[in-house]
DNA sequence: CAGCCAGACGCTACTTTTTCGCGTTAGGCT
DNA sequence: AGCCTAACGCGAAAAAGTAGCGTCTGGCTG
């Protein structure tokens, strides 16, 4: 239930989520992850503490839209050229990103808080889309596609789980593996 | 930093910790995962609340911990005479009990409350071992058997990818693809 | 355009959880 | 057997979270 643009931009509701949720960034940068509470995200946000709980019920749902946010891509992929580059630069990316320290916080933020998972959801369907992109673009040029669900179990799922559950194995040769691993064999990107 | 075994069975400490986590069980059957608060789980172990403070940190750790223990395989992989067979059932149960609502929450309890990332390890640990046993078996047979950082990637973290992150799709089929991927397309197993 | 109405917020009092310091106890070790 | 450290119990204080109630915003109707 977690609360989202239920009004429009410019109502009541829309500034006080906005205010909050530049709070929790703010003091993220200033005092940590480990520092946030309520009253004193509410207090930095100039809203009382019971309207955070009324709107995202407790910190952890709260974060986890905060971390949704974060993790939503600000730009279309990259265009490299071929279907190869563009999803090995991707990848690449997208696994430097997501295994930071910051990155690793985020998704347990957003995995975190989030009974329903359509936060997490939400975040699959980020990648997914990067990922479908690539492949229109790579179909514009007459190239063959891989489908957009093995994708995401050939790179991003073995990616994540590591990030998740392995923190040490992870490197770019390793994502570059994976990609090779979706796309064949076949003749390694040039520029790599 | 999550607490474990640090002295003999027997001692105090060891005492404590077993009447906490059954407390943990206990609670949980009896009145749900969302009842349960530290003051509740310590009234019922028999300890104060400071001492599950100062022990597990906060609610999170020790729910991780306890759910560690629950995730953890009770036997080897069931023998079906191959290494296709066992790596089938192994897959179906593997996603079955992880899929289920407690195993769910299990997996999200472990994940979450373990800011070093300890327990998610123990998690793949569990798993790496299991596909270790059904190898070793199988190279017993003189089987050709694959790699089970391999098996890893393809098989255990696309589930647990959808899992996590796409709750709704999950099948029995899906879980015999992975396998049927893993070990190449060469003649499914008979049986299924 | 005025006025109504539902939803969201502020405030305050109250309950529960969490922290902290200090004295005590168990159990490993020489 | 006796010491020494680590862990625990207890109680007070601080902080977080809950609940009720009045108020206000802003969208909507007439």
């Amino acid at each position: 239930m977690s609360a989202r643009a239920t009004t429009r931009p410019g109502g009541r509701s829309a500034r006080v989520q906005q205010s909050v949720h530049q709070a929790v960034r703010d003091l993220e940068a200033e005092a940590g992850r480990d520092a946030l509470t309520v009253p004193l995200i509410a207090a930095r946000a100039g809203v009382t503490p019971s309207t955070v709980y009324r709107r995202w019920g407790d910190l952890r749902e709260l974060l986890s839209d905060v971390a949704v946010e974060r993790l939503r891509p600000d730009a279309p992929p990259d265009d490299r050229g071929s279907l190869r580059a563009d999803l090995e630069a991707w990848t690449v990316q997208f696994a430097e990103e997501m295994s930071s320290t910051a990155g690793r916080m985020y998704i347990r933020d957003a995995l975190l808080g989030d009974p329903e998972q359509g936060n997490a959801a939400r975040c699959s369907d980020y990648a997914a889309e990067q990922l479908k992109a690539i492949g229109v673009r790579a179909a514009g040029r007459g190239e063959a596609v891989p489908d957009v669900e093995t994708l995401l179990d050939v790179v991003v799922a073995p990616l994540m789980y590591r990030i998740l559950f392995r923190p040490s194995d992870l490197s770019e040769a390793y994502a570059g593996r994976l990609v090779a691993a979706a796309l064949g064999r076949t003749a390694p990107s040039p520029g790599m």
